[in-house]
DNA sequence: CTTTAACCGAGACGGTACGTCGTGTCTTAAA
DNA sequence: TTTAAGACACGACGTACCGTCTCGGTTAAAG
């Protein structure tokens, strides 16, 4: 989930010339952060954060393949802190806490997500990029799941992965088409929801 | 939903003037949704859509403020065709009959849905008129649920906007996100997941 | 050099409905005068004409072929105060007097005067017009130098198309092109001028 | 007299980035001229032009601030044959030459010319440029004057400016207003009215 | 210590879309 | 039949962004 190079040369030359400055890709992607964190309205274009970075456009092309690479890998960086998995023995309880903490870190990137997403639906090779990296952000919910399940506190015979889509489903409505909030009080019901106990 | 006039002149005069020419309309929402449904990469542009209409772009934007609006009245247009709310004695039934319905018929519209959103995202403006939309389509699913709960299918206390987001989430999360089908089992599967009998 | 009405109907029914109302040709003339004479980098459209005069475009275009024939026409209305041909026997004093008069009415129309040939230079048919209304007005010259020809003041093979042509051109010279004003010692100058006495 | 580029940067660096494309100046220059002097009706806009040239609107902008620079330009890189100044040692003869000479040229501009006029009418900005083009070709022409003044030929008190707006006077009016044709004949007896022997 | 290849900022360029404006034609309903 | 209101097609305007492409200058490993 890096920006990939160009192509590397097929000749096994280890490599002359200059090194990439690695204060560029910070540059960009610092930039990139902050016009993607900016106002709903404003777009991000690649002028501007060319600008902002102090780098030339064809700088970033080097880099990056299209905008919608750059967006994501700005995204992954400031999404580096994970969530935490908690484990007190009680899956609603984990996964309450595990759920609040995300819609938490999700809340405060909202503006980044959203316009992450409107760069997919327009470019496809972005959107697989950013499919994969969602995907594999599922991680850390599926093991807690599945700990449910190995405790019995979960039936075996539930599709975890229907559950994940339900879960993280909610969150991306709320996030793209609802515009609505997603507070502690939403996970820990939705928590109860999935694990089978909706109303204790 | 209609192609909202120019703020309406606050005098009363009944109407001076040429008539609106219905065909124009007509003309093009129909080119919005062919192009909208064109292939993935495509954007579908407002000169586009004057271009296949046989329209002046000024006259597209006489009745609409922006082309969100435009693709979002397409939509709405195609979407007109309502899907029945069965209602044979037995919630989990029903609604999974409901859930195959409405997939089949958004799976359908996968790329209108998709560029709609694509362009709520970029259009502040759009956006509210969009999410209106949809929150109001709302109406079909919740009454289902709404007799589910008075029969005692569904337990009081469940809250059932939350039950609607999951089910709505996970909808367009397949389709926005993990671009992943909706399947007629899919649809029987969540509704015996928010009808609290995930596993009969 | 009035608003042309539609072609006559050939019928020699004497009319029926009604009838046209001349206080719309009043208020379009004196809507575009007053827009012709504004600033000089405004434009001066159908719209804001038909705007300002509370008349419909339509009716413009009823009376008038062209935007270049109403620009005429208001012109042409403007400039009924003749300039007077002075008579006091001396071919030099009466064309000073007359320059400096005709000098000073363009001056007053300069803005009208250039938006005038503007107009023309983009529209052939509009060009023939006023082609044809200028031509018109060099009567008050050419009389005034028949007469000094007559008196022998001017040498009878002096061609006076050509003399007006020099005359009228460095007007229209110094109003199009050079954009300098033109002087009551301009008038006197060139009166001499023309009348061979240059330096007296 | 040429494409003035973006202020230059007050910085003194020499230049980085990528050299203006000689070639893309040369195409507009080139499809500006040709569609100047295409038929009279016709407008000349600067879609027109990026497409004839094959060379993006934004380029265009890039390097004229307006249509009128562009078209003024075309005109300049036109009309770079100068007209040569002749020395038989009578200046009617010269005049006449010079000014058929000059006249012929203009003639065959003629469409070119009547837009530049028609665009500098139009266009502030636009004709203090083109003023400042026409007033330093009046060069020519004061040089041939001041000749004859020099061998007296010419009276020392006649006032060059007026004769010289008398003549270029002439050849715009017929140009522009009376859309009347520039002879050789008209060129000698303008060079004999002016040079004060009208009728020799 | 020179070569040489890669990096990099500046910025020109083609393409495509945006939303606005102006002209001239046409339609409707009232006068 | 005239009129005001106003819809409409056509086409130009000037701006913006994307992604590609030079142009020189810089940097570091390889010779």
């Amino acid at each position: 989930m890096s920006s990939s190079p160009p192509p590397p040369p097929a000749t096994s030359r280890p490599h002359t010339g200059r090194r990439r400055n690695p204060a560029v890709r910070d540059a960009v992607l610092r930039s990139a952060a902050e016009l993607l964190a900016g106002p709903d309205g404003m777009a991000v274009s690649i002028d501007a954060i060319a600008r902002m970075a102090g780098v030339s456009k064809h700088t970033i092309y080097r880099w990056w393949p299209s905008k919608g690479a750059v967006l994501l890998e700005a995204v992954v960086e400031h999404a580096q802190q994970e969530v935490a998995i908690p484990d007190t023995g009680a899956l609603v309880t984990d996964l309450a806490t595990f759920l609040a903490d995300t819609f938490r870190a999700v809340e405060r990137a909202g503006a980044l997500l959203r316009r992450l997403i409107a760069e997919a639906l327009r470019d496809t090779a972005s959107a697989q990029e950013m499919r994969e990296f969602i995907v594999a952000r599922r991680g850390g919910l599926r093991s807690l799941l599945v700990r449910g399940q190995e405790r019995g506190e979960l039936p075996a015979e539930q599709e975890l992965e229907l559950t994940m889509d339900q879960i993280y489903g909610l969150m991306w409505y709320r996030l793209l088409i609802a515009d609505s909030p997603l507070t502690a009080d939403d996970a820990a019901r939705l928590a109860r929801s999935v694990a089978g106990r909706p109303h204790s």
